[in-house]
DNA sequence: TTGAATATATGATAAATATCATACTTTGGG
DNA sequence: CCCAAAGTATGATATTTATCATATATTCAA
């Protein structure tokens, strides 16, 4: 059972506020998992019952539209949580998470979690802003979608991937995504983010080299995502 | 100076977990405003330093998108806090709040909520649950604008309102927004919206006279919205 | 009360996007 | 290594949605 006092998680999550006691007692009841790419972590629906740690990879956070689409809400990467708004609100989760690469994840249950909110409040407070940063973000994301076309919407979540994820060595995204997956974030039709890609492509605002798409000039791109 | 103690605020919100010396408190450093139809409250980008207390009449939180045009996030009603985020995110504002109708509302500066959440856990953890709900509901919101039609979401809008602020005596959708608005919320241009409400007309799915919007059988437009 | 301003409605048309068809490319398992 | 399956690409077309024009209705202030 490997200590939680160094993980990354804690880098980038709510619980940096905690303490040294809490940690242990938080390394001494949490279930570590393996999940591989294309598996899922949990469903739309489910009962949670705790909070994912994810020490590694990235998943995608979907939902089923009613046409049968799935769209992809937000990605969540290393060092950050999985689950509190369900956990919080003590009902399923609304939304389903998938593996896009190998994951390793650490679950916390609910009964720990909710203790420390009764003892340390600066964790209660830290976990309280984070899930304020998600509505923000949310709120911001669904202007976007009621409002620009999809290519401008292409091109922002294109901004976003190079922002959060950075580029490979070759200057390429280093997340990879399908065409579908890609225009499941989008919220458009394969075919589409396909044409719209090709078409920044030939703009220059992006370079496509097989399913490889490398930004030249983030700025460039991110001005045209917000004026079209 | 009146009390805190009967506001209808303290029914619907998490105020409702304070107790009494709390409430003579905030009874204590609250200040109240009348604001008329079509004034703002704030506006996207201020720094606020406090929540306001609906108690009375309905606002629309609002987004200017890069194209000029105004998106409508959601509507506030008496009853709810305005201004959560911000204030624990110690950020401005990302929407703006202007009224529908007119308003009575209180402001209660940071420094005493901030208070609260040192000393009431069930007050904090209340807080987080509204915040926690805000956020499904945004996150369910973002899927419908992605993927639903806008004829859809049209409907889908109007079920909303007749669940939220029901009708009047003569059936009629008691909240009175202009076509522009409904418009803004659906996330289309007012043409569009006007003839999809014509369209919804000649199905039988709601009934139009003058201004006035009808709905004769809320589950039939219910499952339109869902499944068109 | 009246008329200008604003809101609502509808037609004509253009633009954006989805869908269907098909070809090409890449990938991974045998 | 090969080939079937999956993913990517692109054309043709249909559908949805926006825009522009104009007509009608409503509102509100002088």
């Amino acid at each position: 059972m490997s200590k939680c006092e160094q993980c990354i998680v804690r880098e980038f999550s709510s619980l940096k506020a905690l303490n040294k006691d809490e940690l242990l007692r938080m390394a001494d009841c949490k279930t570590s998992y393996i999940i591989k790419k294309g598996e899922s972590i949990f469903t739309e629906g489910e009962n949670l019952n705790g909070v994912y740690c994810i020490k590694d990879g990235v998943c995608k956070m979907t939902k089923l539209s009613a046409n049968g689409n799935e769209q992809i809400v937000k990605l969540i990467k290393k060092g950050e949580l999985l689950g509190q708004r369900s956990m919080i609100s003590e009902e399923p989760v609304n939304l389903s998470a998938v593996a896009l690469e190998d994951m390793q994840v650490c679950f916390v249950p609910k009964s720990e979690i909710m203790g420390f909110f009764n003892t340390n409040n600066q964790f209660s407070l830290s976990m309280m802003r984070a899930v304020c940063g998600d509505l923000k973000q949310a709120d911001d994301h669904l202007v976007d979608m009621a409002q620009k076309p999809v290519k401008q919407r292409l091109a922002e979540t294109l901004v976003q991937l190079y922002k959060d994820f950075g580029t490979d060595t070759d200057n390429s995204l280093k997340i990879k995504l399908s065409r579908e997956e890609l225009a499941g974030m989008v919220g458009t039709a394969t075919e589409s983010c396909i044409r719209l890609l090709s078409d920044l492509n030939k703009q220059g605002l992006i370079s496509l080299s097989g399913k490889k798409i490398a930004i030249p000039d983030v700025n460039k791109l991110s001005r045209f995502a917000v004026k079209g």
